[in-house]
DNA sequence: TTCGAAAGACAACTCCACCA
DNA sequence: TGGTGGAGTTGTCTTTCGAA
C-alpha cells in the first residue's frame, strides 16, 4: 500500500499491534503528560519487533492512538495487556474479571477448533459423544455472541461444501431447535444464527480474522493479473517440440513428416498469439489504471500532479496547449 | 451457470499541521 | 514534546452486468 507521501503502508499484524501497545503501556504506564515516553516506547518496540525497524516514533505513536480508538482489540484484552506490561496496576474491578475470562474463553476455542469427529460413511452421523462436544462448543459460541457488539463480530469465512462439513451442519441443526423456539425477537435470533454459524466453523477449523476486520497481508497486482501471468509463463516455459519429440521418441513416426510439422507450427503459433493477446490485456490494464489515478490526482490536486508527472506530462500538456492554439491559428513555436 | 471486469463503498494506514 | 483532527492514498470486499 503507499500513503501520501510515496512511502509504502505496512501492514500491522495482531502481534505487532499488541506489541506496540506492550511498549506504550510499558513506558507510559498510569502516568499522563510523562516526558520523552515516545523515544523510550519506540526503544522497547524495536526490541520486541526487530523486524519493524522503519518504524518511526510518529508511525508508532499514531498507530497506538488508532488502536486504542478503533478497538482493534475489546477492553478486556487491552486490559490484559496493561496489566502485562505494568505489573502494578490492578485495573478496575470488571477488567480484573473480563480477563481471565476472555482467557478462559480462548482456551475453550483452541481446545474446540478442529475436533477430529468421526463421520459414519452411510448417513453422515456423528458418534454421541463428538456430539456432546459439538453442542458444548455451539453453547459457548451462542453466549459469547449475545454478550458481543455487533461491530466486534468476526467475519465468517466462506465454507467449502464438502461431506464433513454437511455432516457439521446437519448435526448441529436440530439443536438449533430449542434456543430458536425460546428466542423472543429477532436480535436473539440473529445472535443465535451467528453462534451457531461461529461454532460450525471453530468445530471445522476454519481460520476466523481477528475481530474488527483483520489486517490481511495484500497484493497490489489482481488476482486476475497474477492469473495471466502463471499463464504467461507456463506458455513460454512449454517446449512444444522438445516434449513432442520425447513423447515420440521410440516409434517410428518422424516428426518431419509435412502434416506434423504443420500441425505444430499452428500449435506454436496459437500460444503465441495467446501470450501476446494475454500482454496486451495486462498492458491496457495498467495504462487504465495509470490515467485514472492521473485523472483523479489532476481532479484533487493539480499541482501534486504535475510536481510527480513533471517530464512526460508537461510535455503532454504543452503538446495539447500547442495543438489546440494552432487550430486557433496561433504559432507557439518548437518544443525545447 | 460460471467467470471476469467495472464501479462503488468502506476499511486501513500514513502524513502533516496545529495546538497545549 | 506529545496529542489530535483531518486529508489523502491504497487495498479489499461486494454488487452488478455482460460474455462465454
Amino acid at each position: 500500500m503507499v500513503a501520501s507521501g510515496g512511502t509504502r503502508c505496512m501492514r500491522w499484524s495482531q502481534t505487532m499491534n499488541a506489541n506496540a501497545l506492550r511498549a506504550y503501556f510499558r513506558e507510559k504506564g498510569e502516568e499522563t503528560g510523562c516526558l520523552a515516553y515516545r523515544a523510550r516506547m519506540h526503544r522497547f518496540f524495536a526490541e520486541l519487533e526487530p523486524s519493524s525497524s522503519h518504524v518511526t516514533e510518529q508511525n508508532l505513536a499514531d498507530r497506538v492512538r488508532y488502536i486504542l480508538h478503533s478497538n482493534t482489540f475489546g477492553d478486556a484484552e487491552l486490559e490484559r495487556l496493561r496489566r502485562e506490561a505494568v505489573p502494578s496496576s490492578d485495573g478496575n474491578a470488571t477488567a480484573g474479571n473480563a480477563a481471565p475470562l476472555i482467557a478462559q474463553q480462548t482456551a475453550n476455542v483452541d481446545a474446540a477448533v478442529n475436533i477430529q469427529f468421526v463421520v459414519d460413511s452411510d448417513d453422515d452421523g456423528i458418534v454421541p459423544h463428538e456430539l456432546e462436544k459439538m453442542r458444548s462448543i455451539l453453547e459457548e459460541s451462542m453466549l459469547e455472541t449475545r454478550s458481543m457488539p455487533l461491530e466486534n463480530r468476526p467475519r465468517l469465512p466462506r465454507i467449502p461444501v464438502s461431506k464433513r462439513n454437511r455432516a457439521v451442519v446437519r448435526a448441529l441443526n436440530p439443536m438449533l431447535v430449542t434456543y430458536l423456539e425460546a428466542s423472543r425477537d429477532l436480535c436473539e435470533t440473529d445472535s443465535i444464527l451467528f453462534g451457531a454459524a461461529l461454532a460450525v466453523c471453530r468445530i471445522i477449523g476454519a481460520k476466523l480474522p481477528m475481530a474488527g476486520r483483520a489486517t490481511q497481508q495484500g497484493s497490489a497486482i489482481p488476482a486476475w493479473r497474477k492469473r495471466i501471468e502463471d499463464r504467461i509463463a507456463k506458455a513460454r516455459a512449454l517446449r512444444v517440440v522438445r516434449t513432442v519429440r520425447m513423447a515420440f521418441a521410440g516409434t517410428n513416426i518422424s516428426l518431419s513428416l509435412p502434416d506434423i510439422t504443420q500441425k505444430l507450427t499452428e500449435r506454436i503459433d496459437d500460444l503465441k498469439q495467446k501470450i501476446a493477446a494475454w500482454g496486451k490485456r495486462i498492458r491496457r490494464f495498467s495504462e487504465r489504471s495509470r490515467r485514472f489515478n492521473q485523472n483523479r490526482l489532476f481532479q484533487s490536486d493539480q499541482k501534486r500532479l504535475y510536481k510527480l508527472e513533471r517530464p512526460e506530462l508537461c510535455g503532454a500538456v504543452q503538446d495539447r496547449i500547442r495543438l489546440t492554439l494552432s487550430h486557433f491559428g496561433v504559432d507557439c513555436g518548437q518544443r525545447p
